[in-house]
DNA sequence: AAGACGAAAGTGGTTGA
DNA sequence: TCAACAACTTTCGTCTT
């Protein structure tokens, strides 16, 4: 069992290459039933056949209900992840509750309704979608609420005119920040390759079609990501939650960049911690320069009374 | 030699006339 | 559309360890 899995992911005869990028260098993403390519995070293949048990199971009658069904509904796909054709039933739905039978029906409505129309553009611009999701480590719920939305935004005809690839970067944008996970417009950009102006362009004009209310994005949300880049421990990105929470109760962030704001918070929370980074280290994962990071540093230190404490920690 | 600090000039985006 | 503006960056010299 074990031996196998290493066998496929390592050496074996006809070895699979990213079409992409033609990198060896793939990932088993299991759960997701999805081989990525971890150079540029193509999706290889989807929709790998999953046969273990649907959901967990506490007792032995739940056990016997939980065969597999199949994929719940999803937006992710143009068809909704159903995409064989949906027959008429020859006769044998009487055998099956009513419950099952109405939602038989409801599926193909569905079915055929989605695969009538939109479905060429729906289709591009949900690969799109995909290769956006996977590069930028989203979860799955962003990846769906785009999807979504992208639909009702196609719906709405606020696409036409539009490149199809701007619109469901801006919403991945959108939906990253109010989902408190926070992508910064320089890594959308740089998932995207598109320019970071195009990008502001139409996520403006989506947010205001479609009225999503933007808050901006705040600073604790960029905390866990990058303290786990930096391999910051918990205590420090506590350390640092609580320099901004203080921060805001101070009213200092109003107008500051949150990442700067994150930066430095969790540079001071670093040293106070004794897990001291550079600022450069700092800098260069979250994507400010040090520059900015010293002046948040300054600022937070003053206002915040914490000079003291630093002292203290260089002895 | 590496890191921290800060001054000064430059950049891109927002705002308001 | 334009100019003013704040936040942020780039660059570079100095100080500290």
């Amino acid at each position: 069992m074990a031996e196998q899995e290493t066998e496929a992911g390592e050496a074996s005869e006809d070895q699979l290459q990213c079409p992409g990028c033609s990198s060896t260098d793939l990932s088993n993403h299991d759960s997701g039933g999805e081989v990525l390519c971890n150079c540029c995070g193509l999706v290889i293949d989807e929709n790998m056949v999953d046969d273990s048990p649907e959901w967990r199971a506490f007792t032995q009658e739940g056990k016997e209900k939980k065969a597999r069904a199949g994929e719940p509904l999803t937006y992710k796909k143009h068809d909704m992840g159903v995409s064989t054709e949906i027959g008429k039933g020859s006769g044998e739905l009487y055998k099956v509750s009513g419950r099952k039978r109405a939602q038989y029906y409801r599926m193909r409505k569905w079915h055929n309704r989605l695969t009538k129309s939109k479905d060429r553009n729906l289709g591009f611009a949900l690969s799109e979608l995909n290769r956006l999701v996977s590069q930028l480590n989203l979860a799955e719920s962003v990846h769906e609420e785009v999807a979504r939305l992208y639909e009702k935004a196609v719906d709405e005809g606020l696409v036409r005119g539009r490149s199809m690839e701007s619109i469901i970067t801006a919403l991945v944008y959108t939906v990253a920040r109010k989902q408190n996970t926070p992508r910064t417009l320089d890594e959308i950009a740089d998932a995207s390759g598109l320019e970071k102006r195009k990008i502001g362009r139409a996520y403006r004009y989506a947010a205001r079609e479609l009225d999503l209310d933007i808050m901006p994005a705040r600073p604790k949300d960029y905390l866990p990501r990058f303290a786990g880049e930096m391999r910051l421990s918990g205590e420090v990105q506590a350390r640092a939650r609580k320099i901004i929470k203080r921060a805001r109760d101070d009213d200092l962030l109003s107008g500051k960049g949150p990442t700067g704001v994150a930066a430095a918070a969790l540079y001071i929370a670093a040293v106070l911690e004794e897990e001291k980074r550079t600022q450069r280290e700092v800098a260069d994962t979250v994507g400010v320069t040090e520059v900015t990071i010293r002046n948040r540093y300054k600022e937070l230190v003053e206002e915040l009374g914490l000079a003291q404490t630093l002292e203290e920690k260089d002895r």
